[in-house]
RNA sequence: GGAGAGGUGGCUGAGUGGUCGAAAGCGCCGGUUUGCUAAACCGGUGUACGGGUCACACCGUACCAUGGGUUCAAAUCCCAUCCUCUCCGCCA
């Protein structure tokens, strides 16, 4: 979220964020309501103020005038509760439309409405594949050489559920080596994570558990979510916590399931493992100060082009357009992979993304540092980026490295971790 | 799951319901001393919000796991929740 006084400073750049941002959020009634909750607050201070007064003068009062003096004590600190009542009513609702607003963009994000106004900003080292047959779907490869088994999935847990297996497993696990491998040489401290967390830090991160429109399971009777990415989780790890300013930058990658509800998803190209409702994935996080956060963005988006280049698949890299952003990014980069099976003749679908989330999350989160010989504390800067998507990255590469006699050949970079250069045959 | 113990400032650890934002020690910062380092000594050392100031200073309020309650007054009493530790049981 954002800095209340900085809303209230900045009410006109606030809203024309907004605006860019497909927003609606209200920022005059923020304003309006923010500087009542102000006076209440002041108003509840001097109150607390006299009460505390008088609670301490009845210590030192000699016992015949106690009872006096517990009145007016009692009288004042019930205007004080009746004024800490409306205080906290106010403050809610300020802290609801807070919630609503959404971060500022980077000056040189593109502005547009939707993903149609995404920037391409540049392509991978490798070409799309010429097929001088007709390649298949991811589907129907997985089926023909008994690599993923939706109907399985369907049958024990529901439709968007399914079973890898065979060397669908051993890919799996290569593609998460390789991408742990590549990051932990780079510095990364790797985790794995829990794949729950509280509704609180769901919320610090910016995912809006039991709302009307939520991507996320709830767990019922407890305060827990199944996490839709580790972003939630890792978020989370520094939550209220004050950083030295030379811990900066802290880079960290988790591995975890990701479980999204993907209500409302139906029916648009989500094939197969592209829109499922669990999967796994490797993700990149990063703590910064605010003057490292613009570098840290742009080398999480040229590690996620690495890990695609390494695995000699297309893609592209598009600048997400303002409105396209969501709440809590100032901007996004999303890598879209080549897929030749999906709609006629291939096309590009996103396989990773990565933001930069400014001072948003770390400001709901609590996470600050300090600076050495200064007072005071700032709010650290978050990155996400996902290093592999393993759903997606799949499919990428099923059906990218698809063969005439039907055979998928590893990636050359994978096949250390698979024991083998072929999947079928 | 059962039985117990406990959660206090960066850490360790005191704290009879009023004088406690909280003793003491450690750490850290500044200073004195000193060939250097160390030691010793002196001083300082939480966060947030609001007021105040050019900026400091300063003032107010809140915070002793979290949320409620009792009371004029709660770190201290009561209840609930969460977390940690020990023992027992169960278990991958």
């Amino acid at each position: 979220m954002l800095d209340r006084k900085f809303i209230v400073e900045n009410a006109a750049l606030v809203k024309e964020n907004c605006a860019r941002r497909n927003s609606k959020a209200d920022i005059d009634r923020f304003v309006a309501l923010e500087m009542d909750r102000r006076k209440k607050q002041q108003d509840v201070d001097e109150l607390n103020r006299k009460a505390n007064e008088k609670a301490s003068s009845i210590g030192k009062a000699p016992a015949d005038q106690r009872e006096a003096l517990k009145a007016e004590g009692r009288a004042l600190r019930e205007q004080c509760d009746a004024a800490k009542e409306e205080l906290a009513k106010l403050d809610a609702e300020v802290d609801g439309l807070q919630r609503s607003i959404p971060n500022m963009s980077h000056p040189q994000a593109p502005v547009g409405g939707d993903d149609q106004s995404n920037l391409e900003i540049k392509k991978g080292k490798h070409a799309p594949p010429k097929f001088d047959f007709k390649p298949l779907d991811h589907v129907q490869l997985g089926e023909k050489l008994n690599l993923i088994d939706f109907d399985a999935g369907a049958k024990t847990t529901g439709a968007g559920f399914y079973f890898l297996k065979n060397d669908a497993v051993l890919l799996e696990l290569a593609l998460q080596q390789y991408a742990v491998n590549m990051l932990m040489a780079e510095g990364f401290t790797p985790t794995i994570t829990p794949d729950l967390a509280r509704n609180e830090v769901l919320h610090g991160t910016g995912y809006i558990p039991r709302g009307p429109e939520t991507q996320i399971y709830s767990i019922a009777d407890s305060d827990l979510s199944l996490v839709a990415t580790a972003e939630i989780t890792l978020g989370g790890y520094f939550a209220d916590t004050i950083l030295e300013e030379e811990q900066f930058p802290i880079k960290m990658c988790g591995i975890s399931h990701c479980y999204r509800t993907e209500a409302g998803a139906g029916g648009r190209a989500s094939r197969g493992l592209y829109r499922v409702h669990q999967f796994t994935k490797v993700e990149m996080f990063a703590f910064t100060t605010p003057e490292q956060s613009d570098e840290m963005l742009e080398y999480f988006r040229d590690l996620e082009c690495r890990i695609f280049d390494g695995l000699g698949i297309a893609y592209r890299v598009v600048d997400t357009a303002t409105g396209d952003l969501g709440g809590p990014a100032y901007r996004k980069y999303d890598l879209e992979a080549w897929m030749p099976g999906r709609g006629n003749g291939g096309e590009y679908g996103e396989v990773t993304s990565t933001s930069n989330c400014t001072d948003y999350q770390s400001r709901r989160l609590g996470i600050r540092y300090k600076k050495k010989g200064e007072k005071g504390t700032h709010f650290a800067h978050t990155l996400n980026g996902t290093a592999v998507a393993l759903s997606r990255a799949i499919i990428a590469v099923l059906e990218n490295y698809q063969q005439a006699d039907g055979t998928i050949v590893v990636p050359e970079v994978l096949r250390k971790y698979m024991g083998k250069d072929k999947i079928g045959g």
